[in-house]
RNA sequence: GCCGGGGUGGCGGAAUUGGUAGACGCGCCGGACUCAAAAUCCGGUACUGGCGACAGUGUGAGGGUUCAAGUCCCUCCCCCGGCACCA
């Protein structure tokens, strides 16, 4: 052993070790418990970022954890390597995005094993390889084949500019991000899953998810958003076609005093082609965005069409109105609206004038003041004519009653959740298998011909893709009938591929979609990722699986058990602000000054020794300049500081602040523990522990040790706080450190504490300990069991009671373990403190919590 | 706008089921070692008052429940994630 800590020279060791003796590849064996663990998959950017660090630490812990545990563990690793980055830096250094996608693939998987996980790499797989690819291609047929898959019209953004659809994020202040000109929301058609056929059965198994995080949970029952209510037919005055509109709230229909209908709408088409005002008025809505939030958020407008509906109960006029806000792809592009019970819908009629009706009042009998807002509360019906007087419910019950009989409404549960739009007009991704015939129409692609393989070798001229732009890739023929055909140049949405890998990595080489050996592995025991995923990955993921398993290629309900999200790496920023420009600074290159308190005076760029302004704390961005390359914090400190920081500095749910002070803490305490370890072994081979004969000093210390075990057992395993779990062992290496004991028995005890301290390290800095562990004289730490801990050393001769006067601390006692109360009581009575706050008072209650904590109140 | 999460010393965080607020680490202050510096080691460190024992205050703000509240309830403020074509 070398009186230095070297992680540059042990890590390489230990690494070239594991890869040799092929340690973490794992094959299906019946005879064991096995244990899937999953860390989400990385998008391969170029280089690793700490957030991968950090997700990809937490996984590989929890895996060699559950490896010492005993289980065959199983944790892959593999690239979702479809997207638009791939795209841009194609577009902008005219690398094919292939090429691109898989040098970035070889960098990455090769930092990956500068970290030391423990990845089974024979299982990876690339999810923009065709052997991936086309099993997706096979489910999407067969769906096509089951009608789980259709083709209808829907909203993108379009750069008139660029002559392409544009994302969410290329959409920058409503313009497109390379043209800047003003973008338009245009109408395409688009290939969609029905996830919505799945909705109660994804809604209601989240019951069942125990192991997945409330807040996902929550979430995704909001997003689902199942909602009871009526359909109900509107007439509209002078012509055929009723007017259909849902609604939650039928009680409130007394309310109505106008409709509003989306701006796409027949009726508002109708208007339109009469007045001018209408007609400008619909075509500036077409240059909002498609995004909710920016529906949500923009300032609702609105004109009157001149056309009225006619109320199904009074027989009034209502007059219809013309709404930006109402979207004509959701529901039936059309809404009822009772400003006096609804919020949004008393916003718009107090903009424009338009009359508001009370027919709910409070069901406590107290006055709603509508001038304020709308009173959105159930309660007893008012102004509802034969309705007076119900409560909502009954008179939800009564109308639905009343329109079903007379067929102008029903019934219906309905959800928020839409259908999975899978349709991209991008070239970087899975091509859809689907064959367009003048005489037959769209046919899915023979599963003999599959797969549709996308050319790799391709040039980008401007930012179309190349599969479109090109005349002939898309020539074929049609599979039914023989005739000339084409393709679809659409690819799939990248959720498509991130919905199944986790299966294809149970049996890569399958010459399936899946084989037998996903049933081994399935479902995943636990599942770590961002929490950015908490809806849309997370339910794509859910839906794909029971898709799977009615196609009978798995029998599971759903695909993980447990599930973990983690937090994001954020970090400080600093800045200059340059007339308009903002330009931002590295971290590592600035200096801070602090007081003698050590609060942060001012910080000062090393290059020229002028101040910067100190930012905000913000996720580790490109943009803000406040990232950490974790390649280089490898080069100065080694993967298992890196490892040991990234896990320490917060527990893993929450955001966690990037210091580079932190890391070298971190580093310092290794070289401390390998400094302990060294001088102890040092010291020889000590006899064989004797529990029977050991000093007050040498049990009191062994049962700290084993104290230790256990809460790190406990927080690695089941509590997941690996942040406590360092520090409970740094609190030990801190005893142990005082701990100066060279007789036989004290060497004895000390042996044992470093052995353990080595074994329930090892998840987290496995380099180091695998190191310390051979010093100890073993052989191979990654085949060792997690010990266990000696009940026995965990018990106490005495434990410290706080004594409480009034709810405030006055004292400390020691008893011997189970004191009751009155012996409890009569030693706090001797502790002067205590004493002084009781004089001249009754005591008139005494709480005592067993072993803890005495509270007397007095008066 | 809607849905979800969060706010505790100078900083990251701990307090697991309503029971000692501030473990552990960083930073800072003081000391040892050194010709000196780095590294390392030792001690101190929520705030206010006090030499001290100790007392008072304190977990975003305000209110409530309780013997006891960081933890439960109500109102409000701020920050972060998601909102269906970023992944």
């Amino acid at each position: 052993m070398q009186e230095q800590y070297n992680p540059h020279v042990i890590e390489p060791d230990v690494q070239a070790d594991w890869e040799e003796s092929e340690a973490f590849k794992v094959v299906e064996d019946p005879d064991r418990e096995k244990f899937y663990c999953l860390s989400m998959l990385p998008y391969p950017s170029g280089r690793l970022h700490m957030g991968h660090v950090r997700n990809y630490t937490i996984g590989d812990v929890i895996s060699r954890f559950q490896r010492m545990a005993g289980k065959n563990v199983m944790q892959p690793m593999g690239w979702d390597a479809f997207g638009l980055p791939a795209e841009n830096a194609a577009i902008k250094h005219g690398i094919p995005p292939a090429a691109w996608t898989y040098e970035n693939i070889d960098h990455m998987r090769a930092q990956f094993k500068r970290l030391g996980f423990a990845f089974d790499w024979s299982r990876e797989v690339a999810t923009c390889r065709p052997e991936y690819y086309r099993w997706e291609q096979l489910m999407f047929v067969r769906l096509f084949e089951k009608g789980l898959v259709y083709r209808k019209s829907s909203v993108v953004n379009w750069d008139p500019v660029d002559q392409t659809v544009l994302a969410n994020e290329q959409v920058i202040d409503g313009r497109g991000w390379r043209s800047g000109a003003p973008v338009e929301r245009r109408e395409i058609p688009q290939w969609f899953l029905k996830i919505t056929d799945y909705a109660d059965e994804l809604l209601e198994e989240l019951d069942r998810l125990e192991g997945w995080p409330d807040a996902v949970k929550t979430m995704q029952t909001n997003w689902i958003g199942r909602s009871e209510g009526l359909e109900i037919s509107f007439q509209v005055a002078d012509h055929e076609e009723p007017l259909t509109v849902y609604t939650t709230r039928p009680d409130t229909l007394l309310g109505v005093t106008y409709m509003a209908v989306a701006p796409e709408h027949p009726l508002a088409t109708e208007a339109a082609a009469k007045s001018p005002e209408l007609h400008a008025f619909i075509q500036e809505t077409r240059k909002l965005q498609a995004s909710e939030a920016a529906m949500e958020t923009l300032e609702k407008k609105g004109l009157p069409l001149g056309i009225d509906a006619i109320h199904p109960i009074t027989g009034d006029r209502i007059p219809i109105w013309v709404g930006n806000f109402v979207l004509m792809s959701y529901g039936t592009g059309a809404v009822m609206a009772v400003p006096g019970h609804d919020q949004r819908d008393w916003e718009f009629a107090t903009t424009y004038g338009l009359p508001i009706h009370q027919v709910i009042a409070p069901a406590d009998g107290s006055e709603a003041d509508l001038s304020q807002g709308a009173f959105v509360e159930k309660g007893v019906l008012v102004n509802s004519g034969e309705y007076d007087g119900m409560s909502s419910q009954e008179a939800f019950d009564a109308l639905a009653d009343r329109f079903e009989k007379a067929g102008t409404g029903q019934r219906r549960v309905n959800y928020r959740l839409r259908d999975w739009g899978v349709s991209r007009q991008r070239y970087w991704g899975c091509p859809i298998p689907v064959i367009y015939c003048d005489d037959c129409g769209s046919v899915p692609v023979p599963e003999k011909d599959l797969p549709v393989v996308l050319p790799e070798d391709v040039a980008f001229m401007g930012v179309a893709s190349p599969i479109k732009a090109d005349p002939t890739w898309r020539q074929t023929t049609c599979p039914n009938c023989g005739g000339p055909a084409e393709r679809e140049t659409d690819t799939f949405d990248t959720f498509v591929e991130s919905s199944w890998y986790y299966a294809r990595y149970c049996c890569p080489d399958a010459d399936g979609i899946v084989d037998e050996r996903a049933d081994y592995w399935l479902p995943i025991d636990q599942y770590i990722g961002g929490i950015e995923h908490a809806v849309l990955h997370l339910l794509y993921f859910r839906f794909w699986h029971k898709l799977m398993r009615d196609a009978g290629l798995v029998s599971s309900d759903e695909p993980a058990t447990r599930l973990l999200c983690q937090g994001m790496v954020v970090a400080e920023t600093y800045y200059r602000q340059e007339g308009d420009e903002t330009i931002y600074f590295n971290p590592a290159d600035v200096d801070v000054e602090r007081d003698e308190k050590g609060r942060i005076e001012r910080a000062i760029l090393r290059e020229d020794g002028q101040p910067v302004t100190v930012g905000r704390i913000e996720k580790m961005s490109k943009s803000k300049n406040n990232g950490v390359d974790p390649a280089d914090l490898i080069g100065e400190y080694g993967a298992d500081t890196v490892r040991l920081f990234t896990m320490f500095a917060s527990p893993p749910d929450q955001a966690l602040e990037w210091s580079d002070a932190g890391v070298e803490g971190a580093f310092r305490f290794l070289k401390r523990l390998w400094r302990q370890v060294y001088d102890h072994a040092q010291g020889g081979q000590p006899p064989a522990l004797d529990t029977s004969r050991l000093t007050d000093e040498q049990r009191a210390i062994r049962r700290r040790v084993h104290e230790t075990l256990a809460k790190v057992g406990d927080d690695i395993g089941r509590r997941y706080t690996f942040n406590t779990a360092i520090a409970a062992v740094m609190e030990l290496s801190n005893a142990l450190a005082r701990f100066e004991d060279a007789s036989d028995q004290g060497r004895a005890v000390a042996r044992e504490a470093w052995e353990i301290v080595a074994l329930i390290l090892s998840p987290i800095v496995p380099h180091v300990c695998e190191t310390l562990w051979q010093a100890l004289g073993h052989t191979d730490l990654k085949d060792q069991a997690w010990p266990t801990v000696d009940e026995d050393a965990l018990e106490r001769d005495a434990v410290t009671i706080v004594v409480q006067v009034n709810g405030k601390v006055r004292g400390r006692v020691q008893v011997a373990p189970g004191a009751d109360q009155d012996t409890v009581k009569a030693a706090a009575m001797e502790d002067d403190n205590v004493t002084r706050f009781l004089e001249g008072k009754s005591i008139r209650k005494i709480i005592l919590v067993p072993d803890k904590l005495i509270n007397l109140v007095v008066g």
